[in-house]
DNA sequence: ATCCTGTGCTATACCGATAAAGCAAGGATG
DNA sequence: CATCCTTGCTTTATCGGTATAGCACAGGAT
């Protein structure tokens, strides 16, 4: 007994209807009217098909006209074994974008740099028809893809040469800044880094551009490491208070979140003392930590909208207009602020 | 300009080295010692299809084999948009399972159940081998697959009529038992369900049929649903404490993660009163929510264990020898216990 | 001179679906 | 009565790779 169900194909509708393969195909595929199949045998052809179970080969179409309809996903984020915070929300949009577009989602993700490599490999054998890439910019298969001219779209800040989509940092440093003033934080606000990636610089250019604009004091002490919150915290507490910064704003949800602990261990009370705020949207509230105000990033859109991207890119068989695409974000406004 | 690379084929070789193209796929696909060719004319290929960027093209072989090496994941868990803490670990275990094996992996998760249907139409048009699903027991589809024999592997606790792996709930809940037993909780345990799932009534079975070889009592009270964690154990505060249970098996770590915030909201002493373990192994202790004692289910295994299983069973043709897999799970000792 | 064996390839068909051209039968038109 | 058009299909070639059988030729044995 076979495991694997028999396959059905359109010949043995042919073959039982004593009519030609062609015709079965004309009738299944709805080109029947250009090919003038009449009703009656349209009829007896849907009729059999349906009883015999057909379900047709994509694998003889993707030869014929050689593209799968499927996309690849390559990332070399170890975000699936580390339990990435956002890569739930990416798969989600990349599959609802895919079922949008009528495509289909090859993974390849490792925690290792190989998944860029099969993802690549997988173009040019044709597996998938182009890629989706979430993952550092200066990734050395950059170079190649480019050369070779494969579909790609990064859906991460900035990688040379490929079109990206990502968050609008910008505006949501601004709705930071906007909302922090709106509070009465009028002086001075505090902006630690956690690191220099591309998109955190965007956010931190935003928001010293619009509190430059707002007249208002940037003081920025640096760099806050995992471990480091209580140091800075104490810098704070030892800063007179008409100089004391009144507000802290954190590069990600995660050093927002360190700071609130370490400020809560403390006694610093937030916000009246000191206003927190995040950036990345991260459902904290959900679990219980704590109701931060941050910048929600709509991974989910991002995901979602590079499918469409990579489409249209197939499809023209021309690259997109804008090569840096950026969604709104939206200001969740917690018990932080 | 075209966005796709030229696709270099075998005949593109023999062309220019005036062979036959069944010479140039013979030396490809290392069958050229079984057609006698020379390993002057082996060089020759392999220098052209070099020079030309050869990449073969996997949709024509998946033709004649009738299979794309492409196995789909199917679930109708919505735990890709509401992030289910184990797909991380489901997904990544996927992908080594399919490196281990040469496959790869087709994704089809929706929110909702289409992504079932999905994916059993991927097997019905070829797209996919076979299918890992992960989802509800009891769902519609389950009937279906197993009238058309399609190669199935579900990486659930019980889905009948499906080979199945899961981790192996009842040591998990030996093992519990047996720590606690160790740690002094010799009296009296209590032993909150969730919700009935299949999964959990074993985890049930196995600590009261271990608690029962030890000679502890076991003090069903019911559930414990969100938010009446108090409830309970208001009543354990009431209880006279000679008749107190001194340690509770929660069946999942979300469950003792809330009873052990309310203990501790409560004034009560963790494990010095009271003793909480989990089942599940998510990781609190990194999040800082508490440091639980818990039983740690190998998702990643499970779900690369399945790919395996998959795969023998597609090979072979015949489903494997047992249904019911079982993997080992580990006791993790935090500091609730 | 003929037969046999091994070497090194080539020829053909096929996988399942589809694009493009062809073609028989019947009716309308000149 | 010949020509043309329409209807309703069929035929052939093709996508890229592979399985199978076959075939030309060289060298040795009979």
């Amino acid at each position: 007994m076979p495991s694997t169900p028999k396959l059905v194909t359109i010949q043995n509708i042919a073959d039982e209807l004593s009519v030609s393969k062609m015709t079965v195909s004309a009738v299944l595929s709805g080109k029947a009217t250009d090919l003038r199949i009449s009703a009656s045998t349209q009829e007896r052809v849907r009729t059999v098909a349906n009883r015999l179970g057909y379900g047709g080969f994509e694998v003889a179409r993707a030869l014929r006209r050689k593209s799968t309809k499927i996309l690849g996903f390559a990332t070399g984020h170890n975000g699936l074994t580390t339990s990435d915070p956002w890569m739930a929300q990416i798969l989600g949009g990349l599959q609802d974008g895919c079922r949008e577009v009528g495509n289909d989602l090859l993974l390849h993700c490792h925690a290792n740099e190989t998944s860029v490599e099969n993802a690549y490999n997988a173009v040019l054998d044709g597996r998938v028809d182009g890629i989706i890439y979430y993952g550092p910019p200066g990734h050395q298969m950059t170079e190649r893809i480019r050369e070779q001219r494969l579909p790609v779209v990064a859906i991460v800040d900035e990688v040379p040469g490929l079109p990206c989509i990502a968050a609008d940092d910008t505006s949501g440093g601004h709705l930071l800044v906007d909302h922090l003033h709106e509070r009465g934080n009028h002086h001075r606000l505090y902006a630690p880094q956690l690191m220099d990636s591309s998109s955190v610089l965007n956010r931190e250019a935003a928001v010293i551009e619009r509190a430059a604009a707002l007249q208002m004091e940037v003081a920025n002490w640096g760099k806050v490491t995992a471990g480091s919150e209580q140091t800075f915290l104490n810098r704070w507490l030892q800063t007179p208070p008409e100089r004391r910064p009144t507000a802290i704003v954190a590069w990600d949800d995660e050093t927002a979140i360190r700071i609130w602990r370490a400020a809560r261990a403390m006694g610093i009370r937030v916000p009246q003392e000191l206003a927190i705020t995040g950036f990345d949207g991260l459902p904290t509230q959900l679990e219980g930590i704590c109701d931060l105000s941050t910048i929600v990033v709509p991974w989910g859109d991002v995901a979602c909208k590079g499918i469409h991207t990579l489409h249209s890119i197939l499809t023209s068989g021309t690259p997109p207009d804008q090569t840096q695409i950026r969604l709104p974000v939206a200001l969740r406004i917690g018990d932080t602020t």
